[in-house]
RNA sequence: GUGGGCGUAGUGUAGCGGUUAACACGCCAGGUUGUGGCCCUGGAGAUCGUGGGUUCAAAUCCCAUCGUCCACCCCA
């Protein structure tokens, strides 16, 4: 009659069998963050919802669609974080963070919140793990905050990816390719899909990577943006390119990526895994020169990527990639007779205070089941404690792997068993 | 939002008009005297996603609904 629970549509349990992958990224992202001199920021699950509407865009997918959006008991509108940028812009301003060294680098990894028709490797909630370096224009932060995501698929034993780059210019020079674009585009409509006829009017930069097969011939001709920006826009390019080359990643110009959120400027970039599906990519970002001043704050750039936790897991066991050894559980402690149980309980307890992973077993249980639970546990050893133990104050420690047993007093079971 | 595939024990599957709904793995117990892995035996566990319909009879056919997976879209 009760009816069956389960996780909400495009969530996901992750389950202890997963853990190990889980743990494999999160910490080789967060060494390397450090590594690269990034604090940790952490900011709520929720914020007010106009900080995305304004911060992303009014006319991107993500806000107009997507986004989890609710009022509270005060009537006050919140959103679920669609995206993890805005919110650290948020803090840095909020903080008053432009009086720390510039610029401020800051590392993260949260759920994001969606609401989308789920598919492989998209999910309504996922993890980011994402970077931001806020305060600093010059093109050696961009090249410094994607040497750390390319660092980050390398590390993790990811082969075979390729970082698209390109550049979609600013203020000042972008206003004016849109309109060459649009001139270029003005006698094609009738040749192209439903949908780029309307990004034509509303978000011509998006004409670009439309997937639509009677759509591509008109994007290969058209004129790329890297080919139309300003001076000074070129120059970072440019910049940025030789620092890439000074580092040693390699990357492909991709004239047709420009990205879904209304803030970038300039640089934008993504990693595309080896085995390329519907949505592989791994992580991608760019420049937000005008982002802080579009939330309230003075002028600030600003450059930062996120990456898709699910995804590189994902790319990972695809790949094969190996895992560092899991830490096992040490000591299984066997109850032999019901007088043991104290004793038993207390030894484990003894055990796990001593920094050696231990569980009692249960004195309902006979010998032999406790010795195959301790086997199917992958316990290293099992110390089992009977009559003649609890007698002698000593216990039976049975090494399970090779089935050598030796009986040892209590009070030396864990440096006998600790590590070394 | 659009299109397609699939929903049978915890997991993976078989059955495709009439069966006590099967098998494997997993789980629990036992295989006499204090010891796991292999093996053997037994047990628990499924109103066959849900609701309608067709039929003497439905897990099996039809419809709907929900869920899920995949693609479009969008993005991590």
């Amino acid at each position: 009659m009760t009816r069956q629970y389960k996780a909400p549509r495009g969530t996901q349990d992750i389950l202890p069998a997963d853990q190990p992958w889980w743990d494999y990224v999160r910490d080789t992202a967060a060494r390397l963050a450090r590594e690269f001199g990034y604090a940790q920021i952490e900011t709520p699950v929720f914020e007010e919802a106009p900080l995305f509407t304004r911060g992303v865009g009014e006319v991107t997918d993500i806000v107009q669609k997507e986004m989890y959006v609710f009022q509270d008991r005060g009537g006050t509108d919140l959103a679920l974080r669609p995206e993890g940028t805005a919110p650290v812009c948020r803090a840095y301003l909020e903080h008053g963070m432009h009086s720390l060294p510039q610029p401020v680098r800051l590392w993260y990894i949260t759920p994001i919140f969606r609401y989308d028709r789920p598919q492989a490797g998209r999910y309504r909630q996922h993890h980011q793990f994402g970077v931001e370096a806020i305060g600093e224009a010059g093109a050696a932060v961009d090249a410094e905050v994607i040497e750390l995501l390319w660092r980050l698929c390398g590390e993790l034993g990811l082969t075979g990816q390729t970082l698209h780059l390109n550049s979609i210019g600013d203020q000042n020079c972008r206003p004016a390719y849109l309109e060459m674009l649009r001139g270029y585009y003005r006698d094609k409509l009738s040749g192209v899909c439903e949908d780029c006829r309307a990004r034509f009017e509303r978000n011509p930069l998006r004409l670009l990577d439309c997937k639509q097969e009677i759509c591509r011939p008109v994007i290969a001709v058209a004129p790329p943006i890297a080919d139309h920006l300003c001076d000074e826009c070129a120059r970072h390019f440019a910049d940025l390119c030789s620092y890439l080359d000074a580092a040693g990643i390699p990357f492909a110009l991709n004239p047709r990526l420009v990205r879904g959120l209304d803030y970038y400027t300039r640089t934008v970039f993504e990693v595309q895994p080896r085995e390329e599906g519907g949505q592989s990519s791994l992580g991608g970002g760019g420049r937000y020169d005008g982002l802080i001043e579009q939330l309230g704050g003075k002028p600030t750039p600003g450059i930062g990527f996120g990456s898709g936790i699910e995804r590189i897991v994902i790319n990972l066991k695809r790949q094969e990639a190996p895992l560092p050894d899991a830490r096992p559980l040490q000591v299984y402690v066997v109850v032999q007779t019901p007088a043991a149980r104290v004793p038993a309980f207390r030894l484990a307890s003894d055990l796990r205070r001593a920094g050696v992973s231990a569980v009692a077993g249960s004195s309902e249980r006979s010998l032999k089941a406790q010795m195959r639970h301790a086997d199917a546990l992958g316990a290293v050893y099992a110390a089992i404690l009977g009559e003649r133990e609890l007698a002698e104050g000593t216990v039976a420690l049975k090494h399970l792997a090779d089935g050598t047993q030796e009986t040892v007093a209590l009070a030396e079971v864990a440096e006998r068993v600790g590590p070394a």
